[in-house]
RNA sequence: GGAGAUGUCGCAUAGUGGCCUAGUGCGCCCGCCUGCUAAGCGGGUUGAGGGUUAAACCUCUCGCGGGUUCAAAUCCCGCCAUCUCCGCCA
């Protein structure tokens, strides 16, 4: 949520933000509406508290005939001193129903829609595969072919958009992992392995039971969730915290996605399914130094994937696209050849100070005081599509996939067909 | 899953209904004193919210949430966490 003095200080830029959002702004004026009458009931519940913490003092000493007639007085002013804190929970619990719901301002992110996007630049060059003389096959064909990826087992054993990593498909995640997870270690974060399960607060606290709560898997006998990004264990991890520094976590985690929205997009492969590995990266930081943070975890995700040797280019996601939280977006897209377009492999968000109001995460300052910290998050490698992208891009003629040389040491340099089998 | 115990300021503890505006010690911060250091002396030291130009001031915060009461750290109920033992399990 935003800091709620700016509405009082300055509600026309919250309204300009809703309208770069292509969101109604209307909702900031209910919102100062709300948040006046949520300070007049608290100054009036404040008010009658104190009377009677006074008076409860006076009754501890009155003897006899006027004990009994403050008595009369307190009793009265007790009932109204539950009236007025019920009113004023009221109003603060409506006004932060509405808090949380507004977006976190974008005014760096270009304007307008999901197409409205700005590509940054573009990495490497996609491979012309009618020049070197053969049709590409897509990833789920060269996996079948190298015995690295098998949906229908998956299909049959939990459903469509799950599937087996099996041999040199299962090699290559732990590769990757590995790989990822050093590299992370070497540029100074602290590798995490969280639950993957989480309490509805921390769900509810990095914003994925609002919009998105359709998207998320719910274990109703025991109210857990199924994080679909670690981002929800690692920005909850610091909840009802003070931080003396920043701090930078990778962390490799399953994800679990119902994919509700998307009936009949990318059902081909691994593309988008209901559950995968991820390593991310998470950094609490100041306010001030979250715009260089952000510009270094996109940094990480551009030289993870020039280690991987993919065409790839960067997006800068438009402001109506970016979700509650984010002020700003950048994707990572790898280019893949079958579908002859940019697919988003990663991403990098900084969420100001937005996720860790909700959460309760605060810096620790030099002069004593707090305020919330910043926390950014960023995709380092998503196994499946990393695969889909490191399969379509490396193949030969022969169904053989060429490997990256930083995946040499752990799976040799060329990938071979292993022929049909059951 | 069963039985028991515990949860108070950064740490350790005191506190069994009003004198708690939560005491004391340690640690930490600021002064004073002092050849230096240590000791000693004085003051400060949870966090949030309301209020104010700024203050003053007020409210909340003793694991969390309810309840009883004029009044709750204190009594009652529920939950959570931790520890010990038993059971089960990787």
């Amino acid at each position: 949520m935003i800091d709620a003095r700016l509405l009082r200080d300055d509600p026309e830029s919250l309204r300009e933000a809703q309208r770069r959002r292509g969101e109604d702004p209307s909702i900031v004026d209910a919102l100062v509406a709300a948040d006046e009458r949520r300070r007049s009931t608290i100054a009036a519940f404040e008010a009658l508290r104190s009377e009677q913490k006074s008076m409860g003092k006076q009754v501890a000493q009155a003897q006899g005939e006027e004990k009994q007639t403050l008595l009369a007085r307190t009793k009265e002013l007790s009932a109204q001193v539950k009236a007025a804190d019920a009113e004023q929970t009221a109003a603060g619990e409506e006004f932060t129903t509405l808090l949380k719901a507004l977006p976190n301002p974008a005014p760096d992110a270009p304007p307008g829609g999901e197409d409205d996007f700005v590509v940054l630049e573009e990495v490497g060059t996609p491979r012309d595969f009618a020049a070197e003389g053969f049709t590409p096959r897509d990833h789920l064909e060269l996996g079948q072919l190298l015995g690295a990826i098998d949906v229908e087992r998956g299909a049959k054993v939990s459903g469509s958009r799950f599937y087996f990593l099996t041999g040199v498909g299962a090699q290559l995640e732990l590769a990757l992992t590995q790989l990822a997870m050093s590299k992370a270690a070497e540029w100074g974060f602290t590798p995490i392995i969280p639950p993957a399960l989480v309490k509805p607060q921390a769900m509810e606290g990095t914003g994925f039971l609002g919009q998105a709560a359709d998207d998320v898997y719910h274990l109703e006998k025991d109210d857990l969730y199924l994080v679909g990004t670690s981002e929800v264990p690692l920005a909850a991890y610091h909840s009802d915290e003070i931080l003396d520094g920043p701090r930078h976590y990778a962390a490799f985690s399953p994800c679990f996605r119902r994919e509700a929205g998307s009936h009949g997009r990318d059902t081909r492969g691994i593309v988008r399914v209901h559950w995968f590995d991820k390593i991310e990266m998470f950094v609490y930081t100041s306010l001030e130094d979250s715009y260089a943070q952000h510009e270094r975890i996109l940094g990480f995700e551009k030289q993870w994937l020039d280690l991987l040797e993919l065409p790839y280019r960067v997006i800068d996601v438009a402001a109506g696209d970016l979700g509650l939280s984010a002020v700003r977006k950048f994707d990572c897209e790898a280019w893949i050849p079958t579908q002859g377009k940019y697919r988003e492999v990663s991403s990098a968000s900084n969420c100001t100070q937005f996720q860790a109001r909700r959460l309760d995460i605060r810096n620790r300052l030099d002069d004593g005081g707090t305020e919330p910290s910043a926390t950014l998050n960023g995709t380092l490698c998503a196994m499946p599509r990393i695969i889909v992208a490191l399969l379509e891009n490396g193949q030969q003629a022969d169904g053989s996939v060429r490997l990256p040389a930083a995946l040499h040491p752990f799976l040799g340099e060329v990938l071979q067909p292993v022929g049909a089998r059951a």
